[in-house]
RNA sequence: GCGCCCAUAGCACAAUUGGAUAGUGCAUCGCCCUUCUAAGGCGAGGGUUUCAGGUUCGAAUCCUGAUGGGCGCGCCA
C-alpha cells in the first residue's frame, strides 16, 4: 500500500473572484461594509474574516434575496442569530431599492426588493444583446480544452459523444466566462493501434483484388475499412498487391486455429505487411489515418462541436519533444533503469506504483507521449489545462499529475474532468456495446436519428460524472418528452408573437417599451424578470465548476416562466404602453434563451 | 484483494457547493383551446435523500463504518 495520497486542491475561481447581478451585487458590497460597521461598534472581533453569502432564496415567502451573515457571525459575536440579525439590520439603515427586510428562521435576514427595481434588467439584455450574461471571471486566462481525443481506428461512437457535448459546452461556457479558449483534439496517430488500422486496411485491399484468406480476428472490421481500402486502389491500383501465401508467411496462427493467438497473429501480419510493402507501407498508414480523420472531424462539424487545434501524437515524437519531456524528468532524477527499461518514479508523488516510460524493446510508452503531450501544452503558454476523459481512464490521473510535478510545473494547472459513459435503452433493453464486435451505436447514427440539437441537449443534461441512461426511443422521439423542444418552443413562440404584431400593423419600439416597464405589474412578469436576472450569475457558476447541466436546467425554468405568462395574458393589446413594455420583456427573454442555447450549441428556431 | 466514483418519488434526474417546508420532467389522476402556435398552462397524489453513527446553530451535501452498483489496477493504447 502506498502512502496517503494528497492531491493539490482544485482550481476554483468561483472562490476568487464572483460577479453577480447589478442589484445583488451591490447588497452584497453594502453588507461586507455592515460587517465593517459592527467591529467599530465592537460587536464582533476586529480580525473576524468572513465572506458574505447572499442567496437568491427558493421560497418567495422568504422575500428575493436572504444572507445568513447573523447566523455565522453568532459565534463571534456571543449573541444568538436572531438578536445579532437585528443588529445588522439597523446598522444596514433603509435602502432605495428595498420594500423591507425581515428576520426570519434561525436568523436568516430575507431582503424584499421593490417590484420596480427587478425590471432593470430587461434593458441590460436588450442593450447588450448576445452579450448579456458574459463576465470576466476568467479575466482573459488562457485555457486548453482538450476532449474527445478518440483514437482514429474508427468512427465514432455515442460514448465519444457525450464527452464531445460536455467538453464543446464547457469550453463555450468558460469564454462566456471571459476566457480565453483553445479547444483541442489530441490524435493518437502513432502506435500499434494505428499499424493494426493500417494493416486492416491493406488486407482488405487484398481481399478486394481477390486473395483468398480470412481476415484476423483481432483486425477492424468495419464497413469504414472496406471504403478505406478502396481509396487505397485508387491510389496505387494493384501495385500493393501481394500473394496471400506470402502475407501469411511465418505469421502464427490465429485464434481458433491451433495453439493460435489473435494478438501474436496481427503483430505478425503487421510484421509482414511492413516488410512486404517497405516505404510504400506509410502510404497505406497515412490513408488511413487521414480517412479516419476526415470522417471524425465531418461527423463533428455535424454535431456542431468545432476545435482549433487538431494535435498529432506523432508530431510529438518527430519534433523531439518526448526525448525532451524524458531528459527533464531525468535531470529531476526521478527515473530509474530496472529489467531493461526505464521507469518513472511516480510513486514520489503519490502514484500507486512507479511507471515505465521507455520499454524493454527501446519502443517509448503511451504514458511518455502523454507526459511529453501536457509539457508542450504548458510550453505553449496556457494558464489552465482541462482534460476531459472517460472516466474508465481515472486510474490515470496520479501518474499525469505526478509527471507535472516532477517537470517542476505547477501540477494546479491541471484539471481532469470524468465523463461516465452513457447506457443505452433500446425498446426497454439495455443495448449491448463493444467496439471489437462492432455491435456500438455510432454517433453519426445518433445525430441522424435524433438530431443534433436533441442529443446535444440530452448529453447535457446530467452532471458529467454521473451515470446517465440515454433512452434512444425518448431521445429519437419527436415529441413533447423531448425537453429541448419545450425550450426551443418558448423561443419559436415569442418569434411568432413578435411577427404578429407586426402584421396585425401594432407598432413596438424597444425603446418605448424600456422607458414603460413600470406597466408590468403581473405576478408572472416580475417572475419572468426575476428569471431574467439570474442568467449572468448561472453562467458564472457554472462556468467555475464546469458544469453545463445547469444552463440546461435554467433555461427549462425560464422557458416555463415565460410559457406560464403565455398563457395567463395577451401581450399585443391595444394600450401602446403596455404593449411594447410586455413586448420588450419577452424580447429580452428571447434574447437570453437564444444565448443559453448558444452555449450549447443548440439552435433556437424562429418556428417550429 | 487494493484504489477511485456513485446511491435522492414508480422511472430519469436537480438541489445556489453546509441553509429555511428536498425540487423538475416523465408516468398516474382531474381541469383549461372560437384567443399571440395545446410541442402549452393550472391543480392533485407520490420521500425515513440506501443503512448506522459522528461533526454544528443547521447535513442529501462534510467525516467514519456497513450494504449495493460502476470503473480502474500491463514493459496495452
Amino acid at each position: 500500500m502506498g502512502p496517503t495520497k494528497s492531491f493539490p486542491i482544485p482550481f476554483n475561481p468561483y472562490r476568487i473572484l464572483k460577479r453577480e447581478q447589478p442589484m445583488k451585487q451591490q447588497l452584497a458590497q453594502i453588507l461586507t461594509h455592515v460587517v465593517q460597521q459592527l467591529k467599530e461598534q465592537n460587536l464582533i472581533p476586529v480580525e473576524t474574516s468572513v465572506r458574505v453569502q447572499l442567496e437568491n432564496t427558493r421560497d418567495k415567502a422568504h422575500g428575493d434575496f436572504a444572507t445568513n451573515l447573523a447566523m455565522m457571525l453568532t459565534k463571534q459575536a456571543g449573541m444568538p442569530p436572531r438578536q445579532l440579525a437585528e443588529k445588522i439590520i439597523q446598522t444596514l439603515g433603509s435602502q432605495p431599492l428595498i420594500e423591507k427586510v425581515e428576520i426570519a428562521g434561525p436568523g436568516f435576514i430575507n431582503f424584499f426588493v421593490k417590484d420596480a427595481a427587478k425590471f432593470d434588467v430587461v434593458t441590460s439584455v436588450l442593450t447588450e444583446g448576445d452579450a448579456f450574461g458574459r463576465c470576466n471571471l476568467g479575466q482573459g486566462k488562457s485555457v486548453l480544452v482538450e476532449f474527445v481525443s478518440a483514437n482514429p481506428t474508427g468512427p465514432l461512437h455515442v460514448g465519444h459523444g457525450r464527452g464531445a457535448a460536455y467538453g464543446a459546452s464547457v469550453a463555450n461556457l468558460l469564454e462566456a466566462a471571459g476566457f480565453a479558449v483553445s479547444r483541442e483534439y489530441y490524435v493518437n496517430d502513432a502506435g500499434r493501434q494505428m499499424d493494426i488500422l493500417a494493416t486492416s486496411v491493406w488486407l482488405r485491399y487484398l481481399q478486394k483484388l481477390g486473395e483468398q484468406f480470412v481476415f484476423p480476428s483481432n483486425g477492424y472490421r468495419g464497413d469504414y475499412i472496406l471504403a478505406i481500402a478502396e481509396q487505397v486502389f485508387e491510389r496505387f491500383a494493384q501495385r500493393l498487391q501481394k500473394p496471400a501465401f506470402e502475407v501469411l508467411a511465418n505469421v502464427f496462427p490465429d485464434e481458433g486455429q491451433e495453439g493460435g493467438d489473435k494478438e501474436k497473429h496481427i503483430d505478425g501480419l503487421i510484421e509482414r505487411a511492413k516488410h512486404l510493402l517497405g516505404s510504400e507501407y506509410y502510404g497505406v498508414f497515412q490513408i488511413a489515418v487521414e480517412g479516419i480523420l476526415a470522417d471524425i472531424r465531418e461527423d463533428l462539424q455535424g454535431f456542431k462541436v468545432r476545435f482549433d487545434n487538431w494535435f498529432s501524437e506523432r508530431s510529438l515524437m518527430d519534433s523531439g519533444v518526448i526525448d525532451a519531456a524524458l531528459l527533464k524528468l531525468q535531470q529531476s532524477g526521478k527515473v530509474y533503469e530496472q529489467n531493461g527499461a526505464l521507469w518513472f518514479r511516480s510513486t514520489d508523488y503519490g502514484d500507486e506504483k512507479d511507471r515505465v516510460v521507455v520499454r524493454e524493446n527501446g519502443l517509448k510508452t503511451y504514458f511518455a507521449s502523454d507526459i511529453a503531450y501536457h509539457f508542450n501544452k504548458l510550453e505553449r503558454g496556457f494558464d489552465l489545462l482541462i482534460d476531459i476523459w472517460g472516466a474508465d481512464h481515472h486510474g490515470y490521473i496520479p501518474r499525469v499529475r505526478a509527471a507535472m510535478q516532477a517537470m517542476e510545473t505547477n501540477p494546479d494547472a491541471l484539471e481532469v474532468l470524468l465523463v461516465q459513459f452513457a447506457v443505452l435503452y433500446r425498446g426497454g433493453e439495455k443495448v449491448a456495446m463493444s467496439t471489437r464486435s462492432g455491435d456500438f451505436v455510432t454517433l453519426r447514427e445518433l445525430r441522424e436519428e435524433v438530431g443534433t440539437d436533441a442529443a446535444r441537449f440530452f448529453y447535457v443534461q446530467r452532471k458529467s460524472e454521473q451515470h446517465m441512461d440515454f433512452d434512444l426511443d425518448l431521445a429519437k422521439s419527436q415529441s413533447n418528452d423531448n425537453p429541448v423542444y419545450y425550450i426551443q418552443y418558448a423561443h419559436a413562440r415569442i418569434c411568432r408573437v413578435l411577427q404578429q404584431a407586426q402584421e396585425k400593423g401594432l407598432d413596438f419600439e424597444p425603446q418605448n417599451g424600456l422607458a414603460n416597464l413600470v406597466q408590468l405589474t403581473q405576478v408572472h412578469e416580475v417572475d419572468l424578470a426575476v428569471e431574467l436576472a439570474k442568467y449572468p450569475e448561472v453562467i458564472a457558476r457554472a462556468a467555475a465548476v464546469y458544469e453545463p447541466h445547469q444552463i440546461a436546467y435554467y433555461l427549462k425554468d425560464l422557458a416555463n416562466a415565460f410559457h406560464a405568462y403565455y398563457n395567463a395574458s395577451p401581450f399585443i393589446v391595444e394600450e401602446r404602453n403596455l404593449r411594447h413594455a410586455r413586448l420588450a420583456l419577452i424580447s429580452a427573454v428571447r434574447q437570453v434563451l437564444r444565448n443559453g442555447l448558444a452555449l450549447l450549441d443548440v439552435s433556437a428556431p424562429e418556428s417550429m
